[in-house]
RNA sequence: GGUCUGGUAGCUCAGCUGGAUAGAGCAACAGCCUUCUAAGCUGUGGGUCCUGGGUUCGAAUCCCAGCCGGAUCACCA
C-alpha cells in the first residue's frame, strides 16, 4: 500500500471515529506538501468541516492528533489554516526505497493474453515526398503513445497506412518519365524518397509555368487554365491507366514506390520508430463500399436521386456526408471505413487510436459516428489523437513556400550539433563511442523538445533553441543519468540489494516519494495518452536529483550506511529516468 | 456564419479530476569548478493567469457570455 493510501484510509478512519461520519477514503487525496512548509504530505480538511462542526484549524488538529496516535507511518503533523501537513516516519521512506530498489521495472504493468488489444495508427505518409517536421511530431507521438499504452498493460499493434496511390503519385511518375532521364537512387546517390520528392516539385514547377502561359495566351482565369493544362490531363490519364491495372504504369509505380519505401525505412530506423503492420491504400481503397451499401439496406444511409449515397448526421449536430459518388466510386471517408473493416479482420481490436493532425478533427468525428452505426464495437470510442501544427520562428510551415524542414536534414543537424557542442567532453572516448553518444543526444534533444509539449497545441520549433542543451531538455536528463552511472561505477562495491539502515532527510525522502510516484505518473499518462506528462515528470525528477547531488559528496560520505543509502537512491533515480525516457523513445547514454 | 480548439512572465512552455504566496527553462544581472561529470548549482528582478459575470469556505482550473488567434465545414486525400 502506498503512503497516500495509508494516509487516506487513516483520515477516513479519523473522521469516522471523531465525528461519526463515513467518508470515502478515495476522496481524501493527499498531495505533496509545498516546499515552504514542514511535512511530506498535505490533506485539506475543508470538506469535513460540516462533520466536525468546528473551525478548520481545530478540525485539522484533531484529525492530525488522531493520525499521530493511531497510524504508525505518521510521525508528526502541523496545521496551517485548513491544511494538515503530515510528516511521515523516516523509517517508512527507507523501507520504501528498499522496496523500489528490489523490484525490476516497477513502473510498468506487462500485458497478458487477456489484456485489451489497442491499435495505434501513426505516420501515414504520402509516397510522393519525403517526411518533414510535421511527420516527425506524428511519428514520435505515435511511437511514444504506443510505448505508454504497453507500459499500462495493453497489447499494442502499431500500424501505418501508406497513401501510395492517387493523382499526387502520378505527378511524380509523369515528371520522372518526362524529365527523369532514367534517374535512380543509385545513379544519383539520392535517397529514394528525396528523389521522388524532387520530381514532384519538378512537376509542380512545369505545371505552374504551363498554367501561366495558358492564362496569358488565352486570357482566361487560373482555374480555367488549370483545367486546360495538358500536363494535368496527362497525370489524370496516368491515374486512369493505373486504376485499370495498365502493366507499364503499374511497373513504374512499383519501382518508384520501392525507392520511396527504402528511404522511409531509413528515416524510421533513425528516428527509432517501427510498425507491426503496414497497410497500403492501393490495397484498401476499394474496400468500404460493401459496408456502406449494407448500411444503406439497414437504413443508416440514404441514396439521392443521382445515385450518390449519403449519411445524415444532423441528429449528431453535423451535416450530411457523402460516402459514394453517383458513379459508385469511393471517397476518403469510405476508404477509412474499409480500412477499419480490414483491420478488424486482421486483429480483434478493442480500441483504435488514430494519430493524425488536428486539421482532420471533423473527419474523425464523422468516422466515429459512421463506424458505430455500421456495428463496430470500438467505433464510438475510437480516439483521434489530434495534434497541432509545428511552426517555425519565421512563420508557418508550408511546402509551397519552401520552408519545410526535412526530417532527414533535421536529424543530421541535431546529431552534428550535439557532436560539435560536446567535442570537449568526448575527448576520452574513441570515435565510435563519441559518434554514438552524439547520436543519442541529438535525437534525445529533438524527441524531448517535441514530446514535452501538450500535443493538441500548436508549437513553435526553434532549431536554435532546441540545440541549446540547457534547461528543460532531453540532454539535461540524459546528462543527469550519465552522471549517476559514472558515480555508481566509481563507488566501489556498490550493491543494489544492500539494506543500509539510516534515517532519510527531507531532500532524500522527497526523492524517494517522487521515484515511488512514477507508477502513478505512468498510469496517468496511460489514461490521457500523454507523453508530455512523462516528459515533465522526468525533468522534475532530474532537476530534483541535481539539487540533491550538489548538496552532498556521496563518495566521501563517512557514515557507511548513509553512503550506501545515497548510492541506492541515486541508483533508483537513474533507473526511473531511464524507464521514463524509454516511454518517449529516448535512449540514455552511460557516459557523456 | 456553424463546429472544434487554444489564450499563463519579454520568449518557449508546465500547472487545469477546484486548495496555501501561480511554477520551470531561455533571455538579463550577481555568485559557485584543488570536491563523485559546471551540458550543472545558488541567488535577484520579472505576472490584470485574455475580459466580464456566475458557482463556493476557496477559481488559472468548473459554468455562462464576450474578445483575440488557429483548424475545419470538398463528389481532395
Amino acid at each position: 500500500m502506498s503512503i497516500e493510501e495509508i494516509i487516506s484510509r487513516g483520515v477516513a478512519d479519523a473522521v469516522k471515529t471523531l465525528y461519526g461520519v463515513e467518508i470515502d477514503a478515495a476522496t481524501v487525496s493527499p498531495s505533496a506538501t509545498k516546499k515552504e512548509f514542514v511535512g511530506d504530505l498535505t490533506v485539506v480538511v475543508f470538506p469535513w468541516l460540516k462533520a466536525s462542526r468546528k473551525a478548520p484549524e481545530a478540525t485539522a488538529n484533531e484529525i492530525g492528533g488522531w493520525l499521530k496516535e493511531n497510524v504508525p507511518a505518521v510521525a508528526d503533523f502541523n496545521v496551517v489554516k485548513g491544511f494538515l501537513n503530515i510528516s511521515v516516519d523516516p523509517s517508512f521512506w527507507l523501507r520504501l526505497l528498499h522496496e523500489i530498489a528490489s523490484k525490476e521495472d516497477y513502473g510498468f504493468r506487462l500485458p497478458n493474453q487477456d489484456s485489451p488489444l489497442v491499435m495505434v495508427e501513426y505516420s501515414s505518409p504520402n509516397t510522393n515526398k519525403p517526411l518533414h517536421l510535421g511527420h516527425v511530431r506524428n511519428n514520435l507521438l505515435g511511437y511514444s503513445v504506443s510505448q505508454i499504452l504497453a507500459a499500462n498493460g495493453n497489447r499494442v499493434v502499431k500500424t501505418n497506412i501508406v497513401n501510395d496511390r492517387g493523382i499526387h503519385i502520378c505527378k511524380s511518375m509523369l515528371a520522372w518519365k518526362k524529365w527523369g532521364d532514367g534517374a535512380t537512387p543509385e545513379s544519383t546517390g539520392k535517397k529514394g524518397d528525396h528523389l521522388i520528392g524532387d520530381f514532384y516539385v519538378a512537376f509542380d514547377k512545369h505545371f505552374k509555368e504551363e498554367v501561366a502561359e495558358i492564362m496569358a495566351r488565352e486570357n482566361i482565369s487560373e482555374d480555367e487554365a488549370k483545367e486546360k493544362s495538358p500536363l494535368m490531363k496527362e497525370a489524370r490519364e496516368m491515374l486512369r491507366l493505373w486504376e485499370q491495372g495498365d502493366p507499364e504504369v503499374r511497373q513504374l509505380w512499383e519501382m518508384m514506390n520501392s525507392w520511396v519505401y527504402a528511404g522511409f525505412d531509413e528515416t524510421y530506423r533513425r528516428l527509432g520508430v517501427d510498425f507491426d503492420k503496414i497497410y497500403y491504400e492501393s490495397d484498401t481503397y476499394l474496400e468500404g463500399k460493401d459496408l456502406v451499401l449494407s448500411g444503406l439496406e439497414k437504413g443508416e444511409m440514404y441514396r439521392k436521386e443521382d445515385g450518390s449515397v449519403w449519411a445524415d448526421l444532423t441528429p449528431q449536430g453535423l451535416d450530411h456526408k457523402l460516402l459514394l459518388r453517383a458513379d459508385g466510386t469511393s471517397v476518403y471517408m469510405t476508404q477509412d471505413i474499409g480500412t477499419a473493416k480490414l483491420r478488424y479482420q486482421d486483429y480483434p481490436i478493442d480500441r483504435m487510436i488514430y494519430v493524425v493532425g488536428n486539421e482532420q478533427n471533423y473527419h474523425f468525428q464523422v468516422l466515429s459516428i459512421l463506424l458505430d452505426r455500421l456495428g463496430f464495437k470500438w467505433g464510438k470510442s475510437l480516439m483521434h489523437f489530434s495534434y497541432g501544427m509545428v511552426e517555425l520562428p519565421e512563420g508557418k510551415m508550408k511546402s509551397r513556400e519552401g520552408t519545410v524542414v526535412d526530417a532527414d536534414d533535421l536529424i543530421d543537424t541535431m546529431i552534428s550539433s550535439a557532436a560539435e557542442m560536446s567535442a570537449d567532453r568526448f575527448k576520452d572516448m574513441d570515435e565510435a563511442e563519441a559518434a554514438e553518444v552524439a547520436r543519442m543526444v541529438g535525437l534525445g534533444a529533438l524527441k524531448y523538445f517535441l514530446l514535452k509539449v501538450d500535443p493538441k497545441k500548436n508549437m513553435l520549433f526553434n532549431p536554435k533553441e532546441s540545440i541549446d542543451f540547457n534547461g528543460n531538455t532531453g540532454p539535461f536528463i540524459q546528462y543527469t543519468y550519465a552522471r549517476i552511472r559514472s558515480l555508481l561505477r566509481k563507488a566501489e562495491g556498490f550493491n543494489p540489494d544492500a539494506t543500509p539502515d539510516c534515517e532519510l532527510n527531507t531532500k532524500e525522502s522527497t526523492l524517494v516519494r517522487k521515484v515511488a510516484d512514477f507508477r502513478n505518473v505512468v498510469a496517468e499518462a496511460g489514461r490521457n495518452c500523454s507523453p508530455a506528462v512523462i516528459a515533465n515528470y522526468a525533468y522534475d525528477l532530474a532537476k530534483e536529483y541535481n539539487q540533491f547531488y550538489h548538496d552532498y559528496s556521496i563518495l566521501r560520505e563517512e557514515n557507511p550506511a548513509v553512503k550506501e543509502m545515497r548510492l541506492l537512491l541515486s541508483f533508483v533515480v537513474a533507473r526511473t529516468l531511464k524507464s521514463a525516457m524509454s516511454l518517449l523513445g529516448i535512449e540514455m547514454p552511460e557516459r557523456m
